[in-house]
DNA sequence: CGCGACATGTAAGCCGTTACATGATTGC
DNA sequence: GCAATCATGTAACGGCTTACATGTCGCG
């Protein structure tokens, strides 16, 4: 169970509560464990457990009753060590990849068609991601070096969709290219 | 159980065996499904069972005993309905994300050590893939149009490490002037 | 009064990986 | 004879998602 790193990751950073953490899970777009909650909970219950982080019970009267987790030293220290742990590389998935591995089915029109309209639900998922950006709800804690990292953190989606969607541009082009240079 | 598609697409293109189809997603890096085996037959069996594809028994005598699946016209009107649906966008993994929401606990060389590192890393896996690349193994089954869509489908993990690359190399940058910028 | 956000959890099931099990053929 | 590759499968485990279940609070 990997995700309680990140979740001491972000405890880190501050407190939270799992309905906080499943949040920013959720909306995190650059992270694994997209809007989940069994793993949030079940893994904070095994955080505790270990004593690396405290909860603190936040009584109704001002709201639902909450569970404030706040890291303990010794989720700091455990978090030290797994930091100096190698990071993997990326891992990735092109569902599209597989639609043009079969492409040979298609003729110029329906394959224009499916890069086009992949292109332009691109656009669209980056506006999206631009207007959240824009108006975010930045983390501004930590450090001035931390604030910077975030920054980075929250742009790698984004690069990461403008890049794809010069690779489609990029195809796009090549595929007209050679429609026009040959016969089929 | 996707990965049935992906299986299709592949025999769209030429007939293959299990243990083929097993090593072309263990080779490919861009897909999913990477190094399986498990879901490769278990998929195959059930394509069979739907007439999607047919089997040919290559006896013994000839090396050991195959079975060389061939798609039927069944099976690429499947394929050719599921080409019609559009496909996910890209879905993605950072780990290494975890470790910069934390990197707060880290000081600058240490810091600088980690991302140091993962470029390391980053450039030995992009030195591979360019090998792999260079005296591949390009299928070049298809159309001229689908030689060049292979081409853009053996380049996209390529140019999805070189941006990482480029991440991380201007992630050193900020970090380091932030650091030159102000005492902590 | 109903809806949406806040809040915490549980259950079921798929998907994917690792490891196991078996056996033939080729080359050193 | 041994290791590597070809070849086909099965078993077990864990991670992740979807859906379910329950309850509070504030707002229109």
């Amino acid at each position: 169970m990997d995700i309680s790193h990140a979740i001491l990751a972000f405890l880190s950073a501050a407190s939270f509560s799992g309905y906080d953490l499943k949040k920013l899970f959720a909306e995190s777009e650059s992270l694994p464990w997209a809007g989940n909650n069994n793993q949030v909970y079940a893994a904070l219950v095994k955080i505790h457990r270990e004593g690396l982080a405290s909860i603190e019970f936040q009584q109704p009267g001002e709201g639902p009753a909450r569970k404030l987790y706040t890291i303990t030293p010794a989720g700091l220290k455990v978090l030290r060590e797994w930091l100096s742990t190698e990071p993997d590389l990326p891992h990735i998935r092109f569902p599209i990849l597989i639609h043009l591995m079969a492409s040979d089915l298609l003729d110029d029109a329906e394959l224009e068609g499916l890069l086009g309209d992949y292109e332009e639900h691109l656009r669209l998922k980056l506006a999206g991601l631009q207007e959240l950006q824009r108006r975010g709800k930045r983390p501004s804690f930590g450090s001035e070096r931390q604030r910077l990292i975030w920054q980075a953190i929250n742009d790698r989606p984004l690069t990461l969709y403008r890049a794809e969607e010069e690779w489609v541009r990029n195809l796009r082009w090549v595929v007209a290219n050679a429609h026009r240079k040959e016969k089929r």
